[in-house]
RNA sequence: GCCCCCGUAGCCCAAUCGGCAGAGGCAACCGGCUUAAACCCGGUUCAGUGCGGGUUCGAUUCCCGCCGGGGGCACCA
């Protein structure tokens, strides 16, 4: 039975009464738990990102959680097991400063934002499956992190090394390369600096291809934004590795190109400074050079990774006294040392070729070293380009080799072919491929997040955790100074470090370090399927069922980070047999940012907007409403646009419609007003690619449309009893229900029916939408000159025949003689005289 | 510097094989309802699509070049 019975209701609509009447009723049937395997409709997982607990929901939560719910509504609409849960992604930063800065316990203040988030969830009406809750933070789930960890540790995908890594100063731990942005640590904006440090890494590079050509799997479906972002970001470059002999050292060094065809034009090398190569060669020099080098290393190391990005930035280096022979000419070049070369890309060492390299022909210019063009580079008129010695400019383009010995004449693709396949066969070079791409940096020195299940012994090394001692549970923070200091709090906890070794029994040590959060958020899709499961991460045959997700929503910051790595886990898994897709996330829809007057809202600029306070001033369904119709969903929102008052007064409106209604539930629409049935079928039909098609603004305006038309029914058309007029006022509700879900349902009772949500997607009758006549636009020459109302099946020739016919026609003609007569029936006619 | 996206009414936005520039909303204004106001109801005003070319019978739509805005990458050899 319903809640309560509209009978009793004032005569308008109150939407806080509205709002109390469902939400009990919905906190006791939870109507969107997902259905088990002997359901017979076909699957459909929805999933929203699952947010960080840091406080209660904010406007962006509120349009992203409107918009998913559109979408998994519809389809539970359309008569699909839908499977729409959430979680928590509850590790982090925020909670382990909370405990810092205001003495709180990580897990305890974590909990009481999950508490809160899920209260504000519920009362925003998110159709979300509430058995399938999760929160990375319990044992329960990062246990299985721990397992999912030494599963690509015995694959060699997890490992360690000691490398230079960006460090944030502020908050004392590493970061991964994608979450240093523009030189300051994403979270914090400190300026970033470089430390070298043994850290774990998750071999994402082995996937590099696979990450890059999969791409094209998902052209259609993701965002063409996020996939060229993604491109960008794995960045493979294919060229060349060319070894050059080193005067004075046994094996010779290989450097990469994208170039090889200008390998003739190299007149010195660059190593990079901070690399080991560089420190080799510069130990090899004289104490001089040495003492050169050391203080250039140490200027480097010193300056910040913002300076270091700057390209206009004079170029700098130190030359180490040392040559390479040019495989091709046997010339000698000269080695330097510079920051410009980058160590951790392609061998750290480059071939320099001024003529043709912008970077290398300011390094040339600013040490006075030869320049050397080997290619004949020309403008668009076929004349010669300037000589970069003189002009500075390197001409980066294609041309004609010269200088090249037997390759001159040949053009960049022949020349690099040649080349190539030449070295080859010396054994002097081969194909390269290279990415800007570097394996992901997984470990941090934070309290609030999964430790790494590793012992350290003496005797046996690296040993993994055995599945039968996970999870590795966080020791309790009492006894831990948690602020940042370089090293793990984990450290101080010696009782919990002291341990072990599974292997040996020997005395050991547990890894200090804890897990980057984006781990936690790579397999979680994963969980909500089986999310009780004890035995494993995930179920297979549930994973078989469900995934991979349908349809991800989330906003675009995760472009790169998040979609990136959940792609990598799934290609692990995939390859571990744990998976059979490689995909995670079959569709995707990036939802734009809430703004306000123009930039995002914040405290400190004063124009942050409450969530809460629209909710109370609004009501819930009005706030969702104007998310949805506000525009684009991938487009920006600025408050100060849109009106959420329109929204509510809107739904008034609606709501009205099912007030007024006279016909009981059985009455015959076939025998209702067919111009308001027409409407309503169209509206529906419409409505259901336009949803699929995510265009909810559009979809809004079709409602609004049709509310109209009833209404206009119900005052000065067939009356308030026609079929017809109930016949649309269901459907208002059932579209209605998809964005705002309190209204509708008051709606549906008050029409003497129950739970709007599983009404299912009325069925269109195609008769209704055929028109009995079109409006044909005739033109001449392109300009509107007469109207006709004509059946939609004319031919042509009819066609034309009566556009000839109008007296208007004739008269916008005036005699012209006629050269071409477009028709297009059943819409068009142009008459073009000569 | 390279790559991607976007410029339609005062504002947010529609116009989906190139075919009537306006579906919906906000704001403004007028009228009805009201003792009055709000709510509600009805109605009206407002752009020729950033600019310049091209293709076409016909361009918001396709092509080229600019201008403006947003985003990504950037010393990756």
């Amino acid at each position: 039975m319903t809640a309560a019975s509209p009978e009793t209701d004032e005569n308008r609509y109150d939407f806080r009464a509205i709002e109390e009447r469902w939400l009990p009723e919905w906190r006791r049937t939870q109507p969107f738990r997902a259905a088990g395997p002997d359901d017979e409709r076909p699957t459909k997982y929805v999933l929203d990102m699952f947010p960080y607990p840091s406080g209660d929901l904010h406007m962006g939560h509120a349009e992203a959680y409107a918009l998913g719910d559109v979408i998994a509504r519809y389809w539970t609409q359309r008569g699909f097991n839908v499977l729409h849960p959430i979680g928590w992604d509850s590790f982090g930063l925020p909670a382990e400063n909370a405990a810092i800065t205001r003495g709180l316990d990580p897990r305890g203040w974590t909990e009481d934002n999950i508490a809160q988030q899920r209260t504000s969830m519920e009362r925003y009406a998110c159709s979300f499956d509430w058995d399938r809750v999760l929160a990375t933070h319990r044992p329960d789930y990062y246990r299985w992190n721990q397992w999912l960890f030494t599963r690509l540790h015995e694959r060699g995908l997890a490992y360690r090394k000691h490398s230079n890594v960006n460090w944030c100063p502020k908050d004392q731990t590493v970061l991964a390369n994608e979450q240093v942005v523009g030189g300051l640590c994403e979270r914090c904006d400190t300026p970033v600096t470089k430390k070298k440090l043994n850290q774990w890494y998750f071999k994402v590079t082995d996937y590099a291809d696979r990450l890059l050509d999969d791409l094209d799997t998902l052209q259609d479906t993701w965002p063409s934004k996020v996939i060229a972002m993604q491109r960008n970001w794995i960045g493979r470059s294919t060229g060349a590795d060319v070894a050059f002999r080193i005067e004075g050292r046994d094996e010779p060094i290989d450097i990469y190109t994208t170039r090889p065809d200008t390998l003739f034009g190299a007149t010195f090398m660059v190593v990079a400074v901070d690399s080991d190569l560089g420190a080799e060669i510069a130990q090899r020099a004289d104490a001089g050079v040495q003492q050169q080098f050391d203080a250039y290393l140490e200027q480097v190391r010193g300056s910040s990774e913002i300076d270091r990005l700057s390209t206009e930035r004079p170029k700098s280096g130190v030359f180490l006294d040392a040559y390479a022979i040019n495989p091709v000419n046997g010339e000698r070049l000269p080695i330097w040392a510079s920051d410009y070369v980058l160590a951790d890309y392609g061998h750290g060492a480059i071939m320099a070729v001024p003529a043709h390299d912008q970077r290398d022909l300011d390094f040339a210019r600013a040490m006075d070293l030869p320049v050397r063009a080997v290619l004949d580079c020309r403008d668009e008129d076929g004349e010669a380009l300037p000589d970069p010695a003189e002009s500075g400019v390197a001409t980066t383009g294609d041309g004609t080799l010269i200088n090249s010995g037997d390759l001159d004449g040949m053009d960049k693709v022949q020349a690099i072919a040649a080349i190539t396949a030449r070295l080859d066969a010396d054994g002097r070079g081969r194909a390269s491929t290279n990415y800007r791409l570097r394996d992901w940096l997984i470990s941090r020195q934070r309290y609030w997040g999964t430790p790494i299940p590793i012992v350290h012994c003496e005797a046996c090394g690296e040993v993994a955790v055995p599945d039968d001692q996970l999870p590795v549970e966080l020791p309790p923070t009492e006894g831990l100074d948690l602020t940042p200091k370089g090293t793990s709090p984990l450290g101080a906890a010696t009782d919990w470090v002291t341990t072990t070794c599974p292997r040996c029994d020997g005395p050991a040590t547990r890894d200090t370090d804890t897990m980057d959060t984006f781990v936690d958020s790579s397999w979680y899709f994963l969980r909500f399927l089986s999310p009780g499961k004890t035995d494993g991460p995930f179920d297979s045959s549930e994973a078989a069922r469900w995934a991979p997700v349908d349809q991800y929503v989330g906003g675009v910051t995760h472009a790169i980070l998040h979609l990136l790595y959940a792609r990598f886990f799934t290609k692990a898994l995939h390859d571990m047999g744990m998976v059979d897709f490689e995909e995670p996330f079959s569709a995707l829809l990036n939802q734009g940012m809430v703004q306000m007057d123009g930039s995002a809202m914040s405290k400190s600029r004063g124009n942050l907007v409450r969530l809460s306070d629209q909710l109370d001033e609004f009501g819930v369904d009005a706030i969702r409403l104007t998310m949805a119709f506000a525009g684009p969903p991938e487009d920006d929102i600025d408050w100060a646009d849109v009106s959420p008052a329109g929204s509510a007064k809107f739904l008034a409106r609606a709501w009205r419609l099912a007030r007024d209604v006279e016909s009981t539930p059985d009455a015959d629409a076939s025998t209702g007003d067919v111009a308001l049935r027409a409407v309503t079928h169209r509206t529906l039909h419409d409505c259901a690619s336009l949803v699929e098609g995510f265009r909810f603004n559009v979809v809004v305006a079709r409602i609004m449309e049709l509310v109209n038309a009833t209404r206009k029914a119900i005052d000065s058309g067939p009356g308030a009893a026609d079929p017809a007029v109930r016949e649309a006022a269901e459907a208002v509700a059932i579209l209605l229900s998809l964005f705002a879900p309190y209204c509708s349902e008051d709606m549906w009772a008050m029409l003497g029916r129950d739970n709007v949500a599983r009404a299912g997607w009325p069925a269109v009758d195609e008769s209704l939408l055929v028109e009995d006549t079109v409006t044909c636009v005739v033109q001449v020459k392109g300009k509107v000159r007469d109207r006709l109302e004509v059946a939609p099946d004319i031919s042509d020739g009819d066609l034309e025949a009566a556009a000839m016919a109008s007296p208007a026609i004739q008269r916008a003609l005036d005699g012209a003689a006629i050269r071409t007569v477009i028709v297009r029936a059943p819409k068009l006619v142009n008459i073009v005289p000569v």
